[in-house]
DNA sequence: CCATTTGTCCCACTATTTGGAACATATGAA
DNA sequence: TTCATATGTTCCAAATAGTGGGACAAATGG
């Protein structure tokens, strides 16, 4: 069975094929393949191997079986889930803060981090203004187009803009899609929204949403999470988004200093 | 290497070793235990072995490594984690307990969520007693007259209590329809209801109908769903409802670990 | 500075996993 | 009903994937 190796002899994930193909299988049901012959398909594994595999993971309580239906993801995977989100003290820590961000403004709050060229969602706070935004924690998004985004890249270094930039809008992407503004001008943003300390995203990700946001930074300095306020338009005028700005700005720093950072 | 057998000479998670023994380490991780000894130790597993399959872990996105700190649940878990609570196929999770349930009452059973300020019936096992409820799964039913509501509301601010009672109970209602108490003395029965953590309905919504109920709840401890046993009058005295209520509240606990939830 | 814990390699041995095959059963469409 | 297909279940010889001991370097924390 010839694996993948990169270039070199390396072997990637070696000494781990079940672990491996088991959580491959896990992402597999999570994307929404739940008959065997798709996941079997997919792993490139035959029958008997797959169903010895799932079998396992059902026993286990990672997945649900509805015999001759399909397989969905199980219960504790949810309490895996939860507890991960649990030990990321970067959450534990934020709350109180964007608990209390969430009580004055009324709107949809994020935290997120940055992970391989893309927002993660790690917590969410609804608004209490009915509307009920698509995001959840656990997602992923584009750095260029999100709020949560840009106050991210608002801590790269100016040179990494271009490439997620880009990455956000490839080429020949149909008309009529929001996305952000085109790269002059995009930059010309960028530069104020450093100037100023937090960034804003104007309808860039969802039509009809937007928000300001602000970076959070660790002992180092480093930004290392974001938090946006979000909102529907007609809940967020040109001036009150003004408003916002140094208000998401004092909570992200306020996280800042719980993380060890100390004000230049 | 003896591995427990449970009783008869069947060995139990067979041809998987790998997989369960990563997946038990990622247990471990969520129990707290994040260095390498203690994982070791928990697993049974010398050094060597346990690092392999850290790193692959790690590679993969299910652990966060700080070297010579420790191990962390990763994000990945918490994307499985979401999309698990996204695919929570609540009835079939809630099926095996309820018709437990309904094998242990003869009565009928119902599993319901709150949609749009009103009870959304999901599931419903008819009772033995040969009588059929008017019930159907796909109704919707106010909140404030039926127990499955009621059990909802239990999951709510107070403060929506009066708005959701008013809604069942309109001005100018004629008399002789069943319906809910009057507002001042329906509020302390809920007040009860909290307090117990189980709710009742004594005719409210349909004449000659009882039933107790009690709230669902998901791995971030929020009301999701509620079950109840109903019956006929004859069927449920008093003294049989006081008995059934904590039989249907731990019911919906046992639904709710399902869930991911985890008692306080 | 020392005592521990950890990260990283190597490698011979074998227990663990593999995957083909055959059969029984359930599903859904005709 | 029938059929065609997908699924659940079991078996077993082969060999590969995983094991675990050990030796070394690097980092931690007192």
């Amino acid at each position: 069975m010839a694996e993948a190796e990169s270039e070199s002899g390396k072997p990637q994930g070696a000494g781990t094929q079940t672990l491996l193909r088991g959580l491959t299988l896990l992402n597999c049901v999570a994307a929404g393949v739940g008959d065997v012959k798709g996941i079997a398909a997919h792993l490139g594994t035959p029958r008997s191997t797959t169903n010895r595999m799932l079998a396992s993971l059902v026993a286990e309580g990672y997945l649900h079986h509805v015999p001759y239906k399909g397989y969905l993801l199980g219960p504790k995977l949810i309490q895996l889930g939860m507890k991960a989100l649990e030990q990321r003290p970067l959450v534990a820590i934020a709350r109180p803060h964007i608990e209390e961000l969430a009580q004055a403004t009324g709107d949809t709050i994020h935290l997120g981090v940055e992970e391989n060229g893309e927002v993660f969602y790690l917590d969410k706070i609804s608004g209490t203004r009915g509307l009920e935004m698509r995001s959840r924690t656990g997602q992923r998004m584009p750095l260029a187009s999100t709020g949560l985004g840009k106050a991210l890249m608002l801590g790269m270094v100016p040179a990494r803009w271009p490439a997620l930039h880009a990455l956000t809008c490839p080429p020949g992407l149909p008309d009529g899609r929001p996305r952000p503004a085109d790269w002059p001008e995009f930059e010309a943003q960028m530069a104020r929204y450093v100037a100023q300390g937090w960034a804003m995203d104007l309808e860039e990700n969802e039509l009809g949403i937007r928000c300001v946001s602000a970076p959070v930074r660790d002992g180092r300095a480093q930004v290392v999470a974001a938090i946006s306020i979000a909102s529907a338009v007609p809940y967020m005028p040109e001036d009150r988004m003004a408003a916002l700005g140094p208000l998401v700005r004092a909570t992200a720093e306020a996280i800042s200093k719980d993380l060890g950072w100390t004000a230049p």
